[in-house]
DNA sequence: CTGTTAGCGCTTTCAT
DNA sequence: ATGAAAGCGCTAACAG
């Protein structure tokens, strides 16, 4: 097999030192315009490509930034991605990117791995399972700087969040101000700041429009898994439970909910209307479509990598974390009665 | 900003060589059980983490392996990365994800980047744009050995692709079979080989069951976009064109038929049936339910990376290029009659 | 059992 | 204008 040509190839064939061949390549006034010429041309023949483990290594900067997140499969996240691409590349970075799997111990291993890589900077969104933070922490303190997004969590780091409560707040006042009063939310996993920040908007939006509210209207739905929540919502049914509108925390459990109604010939939005969350790629494919909040991906995705940016090239300097909260924009569709 | 700690600190440390401590922390037998244990020690307290970028410089081995795919939102591709990850991180690999975003020109740039990095392989699935395919026979060059999958490609290389011939072919038999027997085909952008497989299929089945054929049955509809296989349809129902069954590229463009067939009112599948390709996650979700040709995503990205990491650890010797097809499955449905 | 040395590929003083 | 040498962090002969 052949090897990779290096700049002492290089060298070798032209009979000039490394250095000079290495001033060269990157066109350096001091270097004469001939050997210049000599150079570049028989790099470009042999097909000279730096090695970037040696200039990383050289210059302890990889202009590589980890990405870590639960699950590449969800819309949203792949959405991100590509906003951080879109900053990324054009600074001149590369990105890594792996999956936890929703799994603490592979968030960990990631971290470690990342960090081993010597990224110059990771993005996080923790797994919803994640509840010690000593990982992240101790990345923190070998000095590589990290910004969350999407997740919050109680670390002194700079984060990119969706305004949870307001889509929250939002999703259930429009509910009501269709005519919808009695409503039950599938809410998610307990823990998660996302959702609960979701649910507090629910109940919060009961109390300023004086929407009665109780306990019992919340369900917990725990996964995004349609087939659970159709089930959660057919056991309500069956228990002889009354609603006229549901705010799902995702949309994912609302189309779980969605197929319970119409086995159940509920008709939707008339009898029961439905809201659910993140506006997944499939939620206008689906009949009727569906109403969701909408989060910006892409935005959240650039932002993160900007401000990741600002503090990678001012890594000498304490920089005071930010903190952005990117607010949500309703999607009227189908499943709600849009008056 | 702290720096992080390496072997010559801790070797400074403890007064002895960096070799030493290098062979400490592998627990070589050499080195006596006292030092082993007072290495071990001040590593663990100091939190030293071995920087893989020194490793892989001075083993010309980088562990990791390169990942080109078009789109990461697509559903059928992130299955595949799933499957790589199984693989990868079970034999100590690591992956770097790139998505070409169907552009050629990114590609190239991602083939470099990832030959600069010294990844040990490259998994690739080219962009639909792809026609000249001098950047990855440049990698070969190299000795950087390439697996593709999904699309083919005309490269003497190792392939993991799904049988689109037979997943056409039985997609449209299962039509035919259900008493369908005036169909039309959503085929997708020309020159995709996969598309083009898809449609071969579509056209013998019809021979084989002795069912007319005729060219004017075949709707190009280039991209991955409802709305736009929405208005196709809508245009063939105005023009006045009689069909019964359709079967599309793709999940997106079966759902853009499935729209506009009920927009018209015509009722799925009684009147017209339809099969999708892919199984995308919505699938399940919409209503009718689609049917749909499955394809095995993961299953295809653990053979891939399989098939790579045999060629990275026979890089001396000379390797056969293996070609695997894998079979497809189709998942009866709603939106077809399943008699 | 441990230290010395060279070198992976590159850049960057410091000489000349 | 060019070369020599040191060094980024690590390992692997080779020497004791």
């Amino acid at each position: 097999m052949k090897q990779a040509v290096t700049l002492k190839d290089l060298a070798r064939e032209l009979n000039i030192a490394t250095s000079t061949v290495s001033r060269a390549l990157k066109g350096s006034p001091e270097i004469s315009a001939i050997t210049r010429a000599r150079v570049q041309k028989l790099a470009k023949e042999l097909n000279y490509e730096p090695n970037a483990l040696a200039l990383s290594l050289r210059h302890s900067k990889t202009n590589t930034i980890g990405v870590i997140l639960p699950e590449l499969v969800h819309f949203f996240f792949s959405t991100v991605i590509s906003g951080i691409e879109d900053i990324a590349y054009s600074r001149g970075y590369n990105i890594i990117i792996c999956q936890s799997n929703e799994s603490i111990d592979r968030e960990i291993l990631d971290t470690k791995a990342l960090f081993n890589h010597r990224v110059d900077g990771i993005l996080a969104c923790v797994s919803r399972n994640t509840s010690v933070y000593d990982h992240f922490i101790a990345i923190q303190d070998k000095g590589i700087p990290i910004v969350f997004f999407d997740r919050d969590v109680p670390i002194d780091a700079s984060k990119i969040l969706s305004n949870d409560f307001e889509g929250g707040y939002n999703a259930t006042k429009h509910l009501i101000e269709s005519g919808k009063t009695n409503l039950i939310h599938l809410s998610g996993p307990e823990g998660l700041m996302l959702s609960e920040q979701r649910t507090r908007g629910f109940v919060q939006a009961h109390q300023d429009l004086g929407i009665p509210f109780n306990k019992e209207k919340i369900l917990r739905c725990g996964d995004e898994d349609a087939q659970e929540n159709f089930k959660i919502i057919q056991n309500a049914l069956q228990k002889g439970m009354k609603f006229d509108g549901i705010f799902a925390v995702n949309d994912i459990a609302a189309v779980g909910a969605l197929q319970a109604l119409q086995a159940a010939q509920i008709s939707v939005p008339q009898e029961v209307a439905i809201i659910g969350y993140s506006d997944w790629q499939f939620s206008s494919f689906i009949s009727p479509t569906l109403t969701t909040i909408r989060q910006n991906g892409n935005e959240m995705g650039r932002k993160a990598a900007e401000l990741l940016l600002e503090e990678i090239h001012s890594k000498d300097t304490f920089i005071e974390p930010k903190s952005i909260t990117l607010p949500t924009e309703i999607i009227l569709r189908g499943t709600t009665l849009n008056k």
